[in-house]
DNA sequence: CAATAAATGAGAATAAGTCCCATTTATTTT
DNA sequence: AAAATAAATGGGACTTATTCTCATTTATTG
């Protein structure tokens, strides 16, 4: 019985999964196909930005490299993925969903860690302003913007201890 | 005798490109070299960051290739020299003299053109405030941080006419 | 269910960056 | 100032990430 259960929630997170990446392809109507659902679902599985090698490794050869970026450009065009690069020039990317926060990113330069950070809502405001200030000074039209941070994660962290 | 007072205002204007370069690099214990003051030169050509293209075009075959990556690198080793990557993926280079402010980017989408920006003291003062907040919350020591701004050069740039 | 359109896999092609090593150039020693 | 030593350079081979091509497979539409 236990163990029925556990099986189920196992089959029942994964259908989620699989579900939200269906939904994510046809709210945009872009056709259903196994390797972008796979490619999704690997992406689901982290919620911290991951390189593009992370992707492949969860992936093992079930969807091809060529497919892997095709559908990665795919994703990108229907502004559900953010592709940017950390400060060791390594390539990562992060689903955006729609629930997901505006965010800013944390990097450890000792383990490559990611992280996202939300700032406080007050601090967002000020910010907004000060972008205004810039947008009429040099003539700009800003319609995004994030704040980087870069370190060490001090101890904790699973690859830095 | 106009003409002699520009070529002489040229002449010390090089004089000083290359007199820098020599004392960055003397300064800094590393060995002066033909191609480190060529492209210590390129370098500080312009004031906003460039790309890797953009110094290749201006040492025109001056400098081999390995050596301008190497002497990027030697730059980078000694804090001279920031690199980091545009939004479309591309290796930039900026040099950060002496006088060089703390500063942020802003990003054009259309034309590539990425600008230094400077926000208000008091900003910066509130930033770091926050930046202490996700010390602690994150366990992290932050040595860095820098805001990108994304958007579009409305109208007056020279490569978006 | 057939016809059409789109997506995929596999590998070739490209491009950015690194590495290697014989030669040249700087620095140190005398 | 010249010789000895150490470091840097050029050129090309190499590596790695990403893109491209095209024959085949898979989705979508009527």
């Amino acid at each position: 019985m236990r163990i029925y259960l556990i099986f189920s929630d196992t089959a029942f997170y994964n259908k989620n999964m699989s579900d939200s990446s269906r939904k994510i392809l046809s709210d945009h109507n872009v056709s259903i196909t196994n390797p972008r659902i796979l490619v999704l679902e690997a992406l689901m599985e982290s919620r911290n930005p991951q390189t593009i090698d992370d992707l492949q490794k969860k992936l093992q050869n079930k969807v091809a490299k060529s497919t892997l970026y095709r559908v990665l450009g795919d994703l990108k065009k229907i502004n559900v993925l953010h592709e940017f690069t950390s400060p060791d020039n390594t390539t990562v990317v992060e689903l955006l969903l729609q629930d997901a926060e505006h965010h800013h990113h944390l990097f450890c330069g000792d383990c490559g860690e990611i992280i996202d950070v939300g700032l406080s809502d007050e601090f967002e405001k000020l910010l907004s302003e000060e972008i205004k200030k810039i947008e009429r000074k040099f003539n700009f039209h800003i319609n995004d913007h994030r704040v980087e941070m870069f370190g060490t994660c001090t101890d904790q962290c699973s690859n830095c201890k």
